[in-house]
Parts: C-alpha cells; structure tokens; sequence
RNA sequence: GGCCCGGUAGCUCAAUGGAUAGAGCAACAGCCUUCUAAGCUGUAGGUUCUUGGUUCGAUCCCAAGCCGGGUCACCA
C-alpha cells in the first residue's frame, strides 16, 4: 500500500478521534515534503481549521502528535505554518525496497483474464510518402501508450488503419505513369516509400505548373484547379479503381507493395509494431455501406446530386459530407468502415485513436455518426490527441523542403552516437556488431525520450541540435546510469560479492533515504501516467530517479565501502535503481544497454 | 468570423489549488592515480502574457483582453 493511501486514512482517522467529527479520506491533502523541510510527507492542515476551531500550528500538532503516537509508519512530525510534515520509518522505505527487489515487473500490474480489452489505434499512414518528425511522435506515443496500459493490467490490441486508397495514392500512381519510365525501388536503389513519395511531389509540381497555365489562359483560379489535366486523370483514376480495373488495381498493388516495404524497415528501426494492421482499401466499402444505411434510415440526407451529407447542426457541428456526388468515399466514411470491423474482431472494451490535435475535429463528427449509426461505442471513442511537432524557425511544410524525414533523422542520430561513443572509447572488447547495436540503442534512446518526455497535449518544438544532446536531461544519460549499475554488478559478480535477495540495514544516509523513496513511488507513477495517458510522467520520473543516483554514485563508494553490511545495502539498492530504470524505460520503448 | 488548444528563466521543458515556481541546455566557477566525467557540485538567470474575480492560499479554477497555433474541404 502506498504512502499517500495510508496517511490519508490515518488523518481522517484523527480528525474522527481528535474532533468527532468524520472525514473522507480522499479529502485529505497530501503531498511529498519540499527537501528544504524536515519530514517525508506533508498534509494541510488549512482544511480542517473549521473543525479544529483551532490555530494551524495548534491543529497541526495535536494530528501529528496523534498520527505519531498512533501510526506505525509515522516516526515524528513538525509543522510549520499549516503545513504538518511527517517523517516516515525507515522500515516502510525498506519493505517497499524489498518489495521491489522480489518482483520482477515490480510497478506493474499483472494482467488478469477479466482484464478490459483497449484497442489503441496508432501510425496509421498514408502510401504515398515516407514517414517524418510528425510520425514519429505518433508512433511513439502510440507504442509507448500501449505499453503503459499494459503495465495498468488491460489486454492491449495495437492496430494500424493503413490509408492505401484514394486521391493522394492516386496522385502518385498519375505522376509514375507520367514520369516513372518504369522505375522500381530495385532500379533507382532507394526505399519504396521514398521513391513514391518523389512521385507525390512530382505530381505536385506538374499539378502547379498546370494550374499557372489555365489561369495564363484566364480561367480562375478554383476553376483551374477542377480543370488541370492531372487532377482530371487522379480522379478518373480514383473511380477506376474503385471499379475494380485490372490496370489501375496492378499499379496500385505494386506501388503499395513498395511502401510497405519500406515502412516496415521504418517500424522495425523504431522499434515499434503492431498486432493487427486494417487496410482502408477492405473497410471503405464496409463504411459506405454503412452510410447508405443511415440514408435509407432516414439518418443522412442525399442531395440531388447524389452526395450524401450528415447534418450535425444540432449537436452544434457543421453539415459534413459522407458520400461525393460521384459515389466515392471520403475520409471519415473509411473510418466508420473500420471502427465496425473491429469492434466485429475484437471484444474492444476501450478504443483508443492516437492521432493529431489537428483531426479533434474529425473525432467530434465520428463520435456522433458513430452513435447515429446506433453503436453504444460510438460516443465513448477516445481520441488521444497529441501536439504537433514544430521546428525551431516553425511548422515543417513540404513546400519549403523543410520537412523532416524519419529515415534520415534516425540515420544522423546513429551517426552521432557513434562518433561520441567511439570518442569515449569505452567499448573496447565488443565486436563491431555488438557496438553498432549499441549505437542504435543509444541514438533511438535520445530520440524517443526527447520527444517522450514532452506532454503529449502540448505542442513541441524539435531542436536537431538538442535532440542529439546526450548530456543533461536526455536519455543517453539515463542509459548510462544503468550501464554505470551494471558495471558495478559486474564487478561483484567479478570478486565474489553477491548481491543479497534482501535489504537489510538500520540507517541510512540522507541520499540513499531519497532513493528509497524515489523508488517506493514507481507504482504510482505507472498509474498515473495510464490514468493520465502520459508517457511524459514515466519519463520524468525515471530522470528524478537517475538524478538522485547519480548523487548518490558520486557521494558514496558502493564496492568499497568497507563495512559490508553498508556495501551489501547498497548493491541492493543500485540493482534496484536499475531495474526501475529499466521498467520505466521499457513503458516509453527504449531499450537499456549492459554498457556505453 | 465561430469553435478548440496553448502562453512559465535567453532556449527546451517540469510543477494532484499549497511553503522561497523547479530541471536541462547555453554562460560562468570548481571536481577524474578511487565502482564508467555521456557524471557530480556551485554561481547567475522569473512581474508564471495582462487585468479583474473565486479563497486561508492561484502558474493551476472563472471572466475579459492581448499574442501564437489548430480547425471549420465533394483533402486526408
């Protein structure tokens, strides 16, 4: 049982027996004691001043004196102003050091077979370009999240919905055609996913320069852009397609094939997977299907032109399309396609959308045309709307050439890595293979603890520059603390010192105290970052950890401390620090390396 | 314009309504014959955008304003 639980129910215990009258206990205040104070935890006494009739100070002393007489845990108080700062025994620190040592996945709950099933949806790309900076968060956070609801003991499903159809896939099979001359990824010597992406920019340009064209000729702007060539082809295209055309459904197999090719090498460099991955092309007509549904419910409205609209003006939203005139499918039509299928799969007690802040929007209107359709899950889709990533001089815009590419991020950071490691030199023994390893481990642990440890909600700037920063708060650094614990566990291993399977001590200096605490809190931070859907609590708090480590590292020899009951302690709770690290570290998909 | 989100040190970020708002980077000053210096210690750096309100107490809640971003497509 944790701390803040136990005071809690003590207080409201002493408010019963000190005053007469009772409490909650979840309306007790407590909070960890700021290090400029004596004490471990602290509660408010301005709550209860109306029930004390009493000065703070005097209220404060007469609950502390009764939580210190009367509670075990509590081993003496203070107050200042109406702040009552107790100090916790020793022995609960050890216990909770001990509890940790003993379990495996200690801060993790176990999942159970009546554990709720959440289904979180992440990545989810489009096929006519590569991966950037964007998807990156996307995937992490997606994975991560994944992680870290497991940890809260529920079934976790990871899925991806691959958006393999439609315009933009269109637009980069017309400027192939166009231009391609028959190029293949084999031929050009470059991934799948960024020889379609060319394509993409391609048909961009020509699209441009048609556009520039027909205005020259005095058409308007919004008629130019209907009229261009190429736009006319993408859509005559789009309807071949969804006609099933043998030659349109060939190309677009081949060029998908080539994404996805190069997608999973992304994925796989990333270190992030998934456990069911839905097509867009197999759920669209799921979706329209579903939409003549409702039109025929009386639940959408079709135009005249035959384009079929839900009208959400009473829930206070726009009027949004479904259907085109022309029959095809947009982008929220797919997206009901899926959501059916699934929840057909799986017994999803939970879904979770890992997507944008930019699409909440979206989410508002699918929530509600889910729940028209008549699904009782519709309204309770959850979509975990994360910022988006801006660089320093702004947003990336491919227009300027200044989008970040995935590949290439990753590809510098390795880069970086190894030149610092190979500085260090620390490596000396490992084969070329196992240090390469290394460096990757270390360039995706900088990576994705930088862009983990931001609050998913907020937008954040990427700095190239700090990004590959490996001192400081970075998780470089936390990688080298453990590496640092592994190589003293090696060297006890190494001269026969043996780690005990408990802690024993009687005191403890300040800085291990500090540990012990840091540690006892772990299970808490893996609640809240699941309540909170934040990976950015895991992260922050393994840094706390590893600060007060390193602190403590600096301070205090471990191996030759010559009283062995102290060395033994010590070892105990240094393999601890790094199994926490390592637990917290693998909620946010980063991967500890033996040594750097 | 309607709706949504944000504004904290020079920069990047923290801070369940609590005490003197904290870290890292950058700057400056120290610490390696001792378990990995990718480390540790210290100095400096703030009107928490503004003005009101709520209360014992507000960076946090409420209102208005200012600034920045997003969104409101027969794009995805």
């Amino acid at each position: 049982m944790n701390i803040e639980l136990i005071i809690k129910e003590k207080v409201a215990g002493a408010i019963n027996a000190l005053y007469g009258q009772s409490i909650e206990p979840s309306q007790v205040q407590v909070q960890l004691t700021r290090s400029e104070f004596e004490g471990d935890q602290t509660v408010m006494v301005f709550p209860f001043l109306k029930i004390s009739k009493k000065s703070p100070e005097v209220t404060g002393a007469e609950l502390g004196e009764y939580l210190a007489a009367n509670v075990s845990e509590v081993s003496g108080y203070n107050v200042v102003k109406g702040f009552l700062n107790l100090s916790i025994d020793n022995q609960f620190y050890i216990d909770r050091l001990n509890e940790a040592v003993r379990e495996e996945k200690y801060g993790f709950v176990p999942e159970t077979a009546s554990a709720e099933l959440v289904m979180i949806e992440y990545s989810s790309p489009n096929t006519n370009k590569p991966l950037h900076l964007g998807h990156i968060r996307n995937n992490l956070l997606g994975f991560s999240l994944a992680e870290v609801m497991k940890a809260n003991g529920y079934k976790v499903v990871k899925t991806n919905i691959v958006n393999d159809r439609g315009v933009h896939i269109c637009k980069s099979m017309v400027a192939w055609q166009k231009f391609g001359k028959g190029e293949t990824p084999e031929t050009h010597g470059k991934k799948g996913d960024h020889l379609v992406g060319e394509y993409y920019v391609k048909f961009d340009q020509q699209y441009k320069s048609e556009i520039a064209e027909l205005i020259a000729q005095g058409r308007s702007e919004e008629q130019a852009k209907e009229e261009a060539p190429s736009i006319v082809e993408t859509r005559e295209m789009l309807l071949k397609w969804e006609a099933n055309d043998p030659e349109v459904r060939n190309l677009w197999k081949t060029m998908n094939g080539w994404v996805y090719k190069g997608f999973d090498e992304t994925y796989k460099t990333l270190g992030v997977d998934f456990d069911k991955i839905y097509y867009e092309s197999d759920t669209y007509t799921i979706g329209r299907d579903e939409v003549l549904r409702g039109v025929k419910e009386g639940i959408f409205q079709q135009e005249s032109d035959s384009s079929v609209w839900a009208n959400l003006e009473k829930e206070g939203l726009d009027k949004k399309i479904l259907l085109r005139s022309d029959g095809t499918s947009v982008y929220i039509t797919q997206d009901i396609g899926t959501a059916q299928l699934r929840y057909r799969d799986y017994p999803i007690d939970h879904m979770i959308y890992v997507v944008g802040n930019e699409q909440i929007y979206h989410f508002q209107v699918l929530s509600l045309l889910l729940d028209k359709l008549g699904y009782k899950w519709g309204k309770d889709l959850y979509h975990f709307s994360y910022g988006m990533v801006e660089l320093p001089n702004g947003r990336m815009k491919s227009r300027e050439g200044t989008v970040v590419d995935a590949d290439d991020l990753v590809a510098g950071m390795v880069d970086v890595a190894r030149a610092v490691s190979m500085e260090l030199g620390k490596l000396e023994g490992y084969s070329e293979a196992e240090k390469e390893h290394i460096y990757h481990i270390v360039a995706l642990g900088a990576l994705k603890y930088f862009i983990l440890k931001v609050d998913p909600k907020k937008t954040m700037t990427f700095n190239p520059e700090e990004s590959i920063d490996f001192n400081g708060n970075t998780g470089p650094f936390i990688q080298y603390t453990y590496a640092r614990i592994q190589s003293i566990l090696r060297k006890a291993n190494d001269t026969g010192v043996e780690v005990p399977s408990q802690a024993a001590t009687e005191s403890l200096n300040d800085k291990e105290r500090n540990l012990l605490k840091i540690i006892s809190l772990f299970p808490e931070v893996v609640k809240e970052a699941g309540t909170a859907h934040s990976p950015a609590v895991v992260a922050n708090y393994v840094y706390d950890l590893v600060k007060e480590f390193n602190s403590f590292y600096h301070d205090h020899s471990i191996l030759n401390e010559p009283d062995s009951a102290k060395r033994d302690f010590r070892l105990v709770v240094a393999q601890t620090v790094g199994k926490v690290i390592k637990n917290g570290f693998s909620l946010l998909g980063i991967e500890v390396p033996e040594r750097m």
